[in-house]
RNA sequence: GGGCGCAUAGCUCAGUGGGAGAGCACCUGCCUUACAAGCAGGGGGUCGCAGGUUCAAAUCCUGCUGCGCCCA
């Protein structure tokens, strides 16, 4: 084993061991409790960022620990077709071609994408594996997959049959670069610099003009009313009146509705219900038509008449001038407000009005309300439940046609001769009405409706498989907030719909991994961090202990200090195994013998971290079960445990080593389990070199090993103590050392009072131990505590008081600066008690036992300071210097 | 406009009613036979501000300030 824990040169060559022995793969026959997790199918054109890395580390902790506690795991696996984003890339490399999409025809086109899918799909496949994801790469599934495509099918036929899918005539948010409507949920909104503009609507055979606010000018050619307030008394006498619209004269009426701000702009409004959502409902309300002046191009329609051809910024540019050669231009101001903007390409959303297909929510989002309300589907941290009841409280209809030519096709037939609409799971002969020829529906769906039945359609549904029998319902999803309304409310609609049970039970929200400015990693700004860079770097398990460890329920800025601190801890548990391995006896048994205070103590300890480590795990509390192993390792483990084994492990008796021995082979077998869910490599190497584990020929490795049972026996509060004490004596005698500035060579003689029956036991019984971590030999233990004559500098311990005999060691003003340091402090501690003593309050209304504390705190302060009052009086001389602090 | 969350050491974060913790950074000393990705010792915080509840508040309540996110 080398010194250093080298990463790469063990991370592929596991993952390929535990593939070639199917390790992930989950049998339906198995009887064992199924554990399944389907994964968030992340894009098909997508790489691993840190929120994969994070979220997949979280999801893998999970499969990994329960497939440790005996269930039969299923982490289920695959990408989503994303059907934009895939083909923008294709496109792309059309381009690349000098060729667009209608050049080559649609099935040629679908032919392409196929062929890049070859290609190019399985890369974040590949990526998940330098992450050690223990997902069932054998049964890889793909949304677009022949099968899952017959489950979109028969989903969107039952739907249609049921009336919940329609096709309407709707205003819908339009990107005029993909050329396709997309959902509400599709659009981001920002904030922008913008301008108000002011302009004058004369009002019919009155001689006056009302004068509205708006900020896209270009659409008054749309308009079809100016709207009010109708508790606006300043416009009162307009309503029912008759405005003409600004250069094209349409006379429209002005009418009255709530909606309208009467603080914004003059409180008067242009009404375009053509291409303004808000305005759609209020023309919806007062039955207004709609003008489109502006086309699926984004250029300006006949409609605009003058301006027809224009794209929208010359034809707000060029209505601007004409108002103002009508003198109907008032003015305007600095407007800031929100566009909206298309999540996959970034351009602004034209509202268009065009025939698309909706899902209505009004019977399928009712029960998805009820399955979280009562519980049967959880959110974790639970406050989340909140934002996903409030949106599907106000869920509005899902509009689920797409204008691309990658997705699933409607399943949708017209008639050629008298347009009979027809819709069926395979295409139909002829037109049942007219026996006229068929054409199917150019639409695609919603890349997000075929994701939507991703938690059972990739177990083998609508076949009632013994696949979806045995792992549907799923256990756990884990996924990013802003999945929340895209996945997680889909999902659960579907699943109640189609297979009568939640989709899964717990929906764990994970914290967003942000860059160092505290924003979003983003990579125009150069702030994403790439998580294949970190595998590379230190070590996947490193990676994963280090997301882990930050995660907690709270956005984290991403701080690579965490990711070294893994890697350092991985570094830490491989030379703890070389120690270990390299020094146990050749026949030692892995075996329990407790010979030690520090052996009992070990094991007691291990017995607690075994039992709240799974505690942890259940409850999602990754970061504590990080930090929890940690400070276990590290702290108890190397820092004390190993250090006081290293004088039996290496001294001569033959006895004394077979069992440390033992013991540590026991202790770093369960070492290797307990973290397994987070450090899957290192874990599985160590073990495998483990002389057990070898002798046995256990071939499967930790991965399939069982997570301890801690035995109860192991419980020793006794040995807690007098390890406590150790370590208390050990620790201040080496501060103590270097008050006085004791040179290491020279070896201090210690006694040892034992104040309370074997507190000192752990003292007493590692003697050679004790001398080596402390520099001290430990001559002699006396029970009670009456302090022998001499000279000494004493370390307080839970139940013991030990005595540095000073002699001649001394530098009397090292000896000063040390006394005078000690009363301060016990000074304070004693001032601190006797306040809250003195407290009337507080001694009748505190727990006993806190009052108790208290008065025991300053006892002990208080013969602290008789103490080293006299040593002062009797070393320095005189009395000790005023110590600050008020007394009381 | 509505909602959610955050503010603790120089930095990144735990802690959520009874004497403030970690990692990194910093200071001192160590290449001690598992580990310098390490070992030993040490310094550093009126827990954003103001009120309130309580014997006791970083922790609970209210308001304020600043920051982040979501919805409309």
């Amino acid at each position: 084993m080398a010194a250093r824990y080298a990463s790469r040169d063990i991370e592929a060559r596991l993952m390929k061991s535990w593939l070639d022995r199917s390790a992930f793969s989950a049998s339906p026959d198995d009887p064992r409790p199924a554990y399944t997790i389907a994964i968030p199918p992340p894009n098909v054109t997508g790489s691993l960022h840190m929120g994969h890395a994070l979220n997949d580390t979280i999801q893998d902790i999970l499969i990994r620990y329960h497939h440790l506690k005996g269930f039969n795991t299923l982490w289920i696996l695959g990408t989503d077709h994303a059907g934009i984003a895939t083909q923008n890339k294709v496109e792309g490399r059309l381009a690349a071609e000098g060729l667009r999409k209608e050049d080559i025809g649609r099935e040629a086109f679908e032919e392409r994408v196929w062929a890049w899918r070859r290609e190019y799909g399985s890369t974040i496949i590949h990526q998940l594996k330098s992450l050690g994801a223990a997902c069932d790469y054998e049964a890889e599934r793909f949304t677009m997959d022949e099968a899952y495509q017959q489950a979109v099918t028969k989903v969107f036929v039952s739907l249609y049959e049921k009336g919940d899918i329609y096709r309407d005539v709707y205003l819908v948010n339009w990107c005029t670069r993909c050329g396709s409507a997309i959902s509400d949920l599709e659009v981001e909104h920002e904030d922008r610099a913008s301008k108000l503009y002011y302009v004058r609507y004369p009002i019919l055979g009155s001689g006056e003009t009302l004068t509205v606010a708006t900020t896209r000018p270009e659409t008054i050619l749309g308009d079809t009313a100016v709207a009010v307030n109708p508790k606006d008394p300043r416009y009162g006498r307009f309503v029912g009146a008759v405005a003409v619209v600004p250069l094209v004269g349409r006379e429209v009426p002005v009418i009255a509705d709530e909606h309208v701000d009467i603080g914004f702009g003059t409180g008067a409004l242009k009404i375009t219900p053509g291409h303004d959502p808000d305005d759609w409902e209020i023309g919806l309300r007062h039955d207004l038509p709609s003008v489109t002046v502006i086309g699926l191009d984004g250029l300006m329609t006949e409609e605009a008449g003058e301006f027809a051809g224009l794209n929208t910024t010359k034809a707000r540019a060029a209505v601007l001038e004409r108002l103002e050669q009508e003198g109907l231009f008032v003015k305007l101001e600095d407007h800031n407000h929100a566009v909206s903007i298309c999540y996959r390409c970034g351009t602004t959303i034209e509202p268009l009005l065009s025939l698309q297909w909706f899902m209505s929510m009004e019977r399928l989002a009712p029960p998805a309300i009820a399955a979280v309300e009562d519980g049967r589907v959880r959110f974790v941290p639970d406050r989340w439940s909140n934002v996903y009841l409030d949106w599907m409280r106000g869920i509005r209809p899902w509009c689920i046609s797409r204008q691309l030519w990658w997705g699933h096709r409607i399943p949708a037939y017209f008639c050629e001769q008298c347009d009979h609409l027809m819709v069926a799971a395979s295409p139909p002969a002829a037109c049942e009405k007219c026996e006229g020829p068929l054409r199917q529906e150019d639409d695609v769906l919603d890349t997000w409706f075929s994701s939507a039945l991703w938690p059972f359609a990739t177990l083998g549904w609508p076949e009632q498989t013994p696949r979806l029998a045995a792992f549907y319902p799923t256990t756990v999803l884990s996924t990013a907030r802003d999945i929340i309304f895209l996945w997680v409310a889909r999902m659960i609609m579907m699943g109640l719909e189609f297979m009568g049970d939640v989709p899964f039970r717990d929906v764990i929200i994970h914290p967003t991994v942000l860059a160092a400015d505290g924003r979003r990693m983003s990579k125009s700004l150069g702030t994403g961090v790439d998580p294949l860079d970190l595998i590379a770097d230190y070590g996947a398990d490193a990676t994963r202990f280090g997301l882990a460890y930050m995660s907690s329920v709270q956005d984290v800025r991403f701080s690579a200090e965490r990711i070294e601190m893994g890697r350092n801890f991985a570094n830490k548990l491989w030379n703890a195994s070389r120690l270990v391995l390299q020094g146990a006896h050749p026949q030692a048994e892995p075996r329990v013998t407790p010979a030690t205070a520090a052996d009992r103590w070990i094991f007691s300890r291990l017995a607690d971290v075994c039992r709240e480590v799974a505690r942890l795990y259940e409850s999602y509390e990754f970061d504590d079960v990080a930090r929890l192993l940690y400070r276990f390792v590290w702290n108890e483990v190397c820092d004390w445990y190993l250090e006081v084994a290293k004088s039996r492990l290496y001294g001569q008796d033959e006895v004394e080593r077979l069992q440390i021995s033992g013991n540590l082979l026991v202790l770093l077998e369960h070492v290797m389990i307990l973290l397994h869910p987070l450090m899957p490599f290192i874990t599985e190497e160590v073990h495998s070199f483990l002389p057990q584990v070898k002798s046995e020929g256990r071939p499967s490795g930790v991965f399939d090993a069982r997570y301890p049972d801690a035995p109860a026996a192991w419980g020793d509060p006794d040995a807690e103590l007098a390890m406590d004490a150790f370590v208390a004596v050990v620790g201040g005698l080496r501060s103590t050392r270097e008050e006085l500035g004791l040179a290491r060579e020279v070896v201090g003689s210690v006694r040892v009072l034992e104040l309370s029956s074997g507190a000192a036991s752990g003292l007493a019984d590692q003697r050679q131990a004790f001398r080596q971590l402390s520099g001290c030999d430990l001559v002699e233990v006396i029970a009670g505590g009456t302090i022998p004559e001499g000279r000494f500098a004493s370390v307080d311990g839970p139940g013991v008081k030990a005595l540095l005999d000073l002699q001649d060691l001394v530098d009397v003003e090292k000896e000063r600066d040390r006394l005078v340091n000690k009363a301060k402090k016990a000074h304070a501690d004693a001032v601190k008690a006797r306040v809250k003593l003195a407290n009337q309050g507080f001694v009748a209304k505190a727990p006993e036992a806190v009052v108790v504390e208290e008065r025991s705190r300053l006892a002990a302060a208080e013969a602290v300071l008789e103490e080293v009052g006299r040593q002062y009086r009797e070393r320095v001389g005189g009395e000790l210097p005023e110590l600050g602090g008020k007394e009381c």
